[in-house]
DNA sequence: ACCGGAATTGACATCGGTGTCAAAATGTCG
DNA sequence: CGACATTTTGACACCGATGTCAATTCCGGT
């Protein structure tokens, strides 16, 4: 690979005069600046980025660290938006997935970016959940996407539930539904509650009557799966007179699932029953009959933004300065589709 | 951060020295090496990778690069496997997504990674297909994961996807059927025409009549959507007599448009039909009722043996040579599950 | 032609490690 | 205890870029 004096040589000028060039420094004469471009293009040049690390202590690379569920559709989409967005700035992204569940920032990948000398760190959750950081001291700018802590210090980016649940009861209400129930995941966990805390909040809002909130729990511990704990919730719920005439699902797996056991009853959606999920993974949502309405949480957005906030960050380098918004809450999109039945 | 200077001084040796006991090297005496240590467990000191990098030309550092769509499963699985298996062998991978569909070894992102110093490079495509490389001579060890090349210099990893679609067949002729059909994605694309051949072998070596493959293709020039155009073809299926008691669908996703469509027929699976798809996408598998019987190919496992195949290569530095096995198959698994009945 | 100031350019040190090779320390043995 | 082999250590150059600052060139004005 040639070098920078490779060039200087075949340019005849210095290396320093290069190194101008390469940069964009203005006071070279153009006549100099044709034969070093020149040179350049003849030998391929590329700068070492190794030897331009050393001197100039930036790096140009942020870390991006999952916990360990990289198949989740959020982590993937975050990595995306995270992915582009670097490369828009000129950024290059370092991605680990982490290979233990406990504190974020720490184990052997967490050091693994440190030592690569990041710039700063992304760390990415599947789950939109509180973070407990080990590190108070972090070693780097650091910025949470789809999770979040209680230390203020830290700016995260997370998807705003409550407004998507918001929506999710807002597209049922625009569709003429009144009486309708929300089978929802456990409640424990952040994001449940907020969803539904925003789906009442529609009905609220337009003067309807309380939506039914029920919890799909599965009694065997640590276990949660949907053919376990839905049946039963569901009956309970379509035994229910009048019958609600219509189901927000906690996500769509569970929406899923639903349309199967309806089917398996008798019932179709949407004549029988109109349905909504959350999340809206397209795996899903599209190829369900009727395709499947849901909320999109731009979780593409949620990196980008992750990336931008960092880099203010870096170059403010103001780690310890504590932000105004801390916390980013980025809303969702509705996406109605054929398994709402409209209610005149 | 501490430089290897710092902890020279506090230690009262030699920066030698102390890169001695950092990489290990013989020759310290251990009253020396107690000093460093204890220097470097004091200082907090890592070695800086880039001054590592300036000198020995490795970095320890692998490249991965993806076409478009990294949402795909598959290319999250090769992702996670080479991932897992580079930290295991104590690589870092830089991740990148390529912007342009067209030459895999081409564009900023390739660059980006070249210039970076990446001692070898995967690239992985969504779709086993052949590539073309625009680049004859390569800039550093390349191996391809999910797709592969003409030129033999070129190790890939692929997908046996013929010996995935037998285990499809031999998954239906161990539930006593003999009488199916397959409704297959475009033939054109190589991994289709594979799974469609590999399905008839399992027929013929069990001496069982050929089974009938149907091809769905979306008449619209470049899309391609499973409602637009599985319905006729299934229904040209379905009609026929005797009617075949099971489908093999070219994908998870055409199966599970496949249930929604048998549902609106008042057909159920695998009662009336039995169903078996392809990938074992979970979130399709698992969540369909009845779980749809499908082929898992261990995408994972290729991005293991991408990350071994391609640390082969960059430890014997034989870039050029031509290895006898330059393409390697990995093998499916099947997934038998509720959507089989089984006949006898 | 000469001068002063601005525009260009280059010599050299430096970043933080590692390879080379010679110097110093240690150990062995007669 | 001295000669010699062996182990341990350090001085120094180098990797490939960039910052500093001084040297050189260029230019217009006299």
């Amino acid at each position: 690979m040639a070098t920078i004096y490779d060039v200087a040589a075949k340019a005849g000028v210095s290396a320093k005069t290069v190194s101008r060039v390469i940069n964009g420094e203005p006071n070279v004469r153009s006549k100099t600046l044709d034969a070093v471009t020149a040179a350049i293009a003849d030998l391929g040049y590329r700068p070492s980025t190794a030897a331009r690390m050393m001197k100039s202590q930036r790096n140009n690379v942020i870390g991006f660290l999952t916990d360990r569920i990289v198949t989740r559709p959020e982590t993937v989409d975050i990595a995306r938006g995270v992915s582009e967005t670097a490369r828009e700035l000129g950024q290059t992204v370092l991605f680990m997935t982490h290979s233990d569940y406990s504190a974020p920032l720490q184990g052997p990948e967490y050091n693994s970016l440190i030592d690569l000398n990041v710039d700063g760190l992304i760390y990415a959750a599947h789950i939109n959940e509180r973070v407990e950081l080990a590190h108070t001291k972090l070693a780097c700018p650091t910025v949470l996407a789809n999770c979040f802590s209680n230390d203020t210090h830290i700016t995260s980016i997370i998807p705003d539930d409550m407004a998507g649940g918001f929506l999710a009861g807002q597209m049922l209400i625009d569709h003429g539904h009144k009486h309708v129930a929300m089978l929802n995941l456990d409640e424990k966990a952040f994001a449940a509650s907020r969803r539904a805390k925003g789906f009442s909040q529609a009905f609220a809002k337009a003067n309807l009557p309380k939506p039914i909130i029920r919890t799909a729990l599965d009694e065997r511990a640590g276990s949660w799966d949907e053919h376990e704990c839905v049946p039963a919730v569901l009956d309970a719920i379509l035994s229910m007179s009048p019958r609600p005439t219509a189901l927000f699902c906690g996500n769509d797996k569970m929406a899923m699932v639903v349309y199967g056991l309806l089917t398996e009853r008798g019932l179709s959606v949407p004549n029988d029953i109109s349905v909504v999920g959350f999340d809206d993974y397209p795996l899903i949502t599209r190829l369900l009959r009727p395709q499947l309405s849901s909320v999109a949480i731009a979780f593409d957005e949620i990196g980008r933004r992750a990336v931008r906030e960092l880099m203010a960050q870096i170059e403010t380098n103001d780690q310890a300065a504590v932000h105004t918004t801390h916390q980013i809450e980025v809303p969702g999109t509705p996406a109605p589709r054929g398994s709402i039945k409209i209610i005149s």
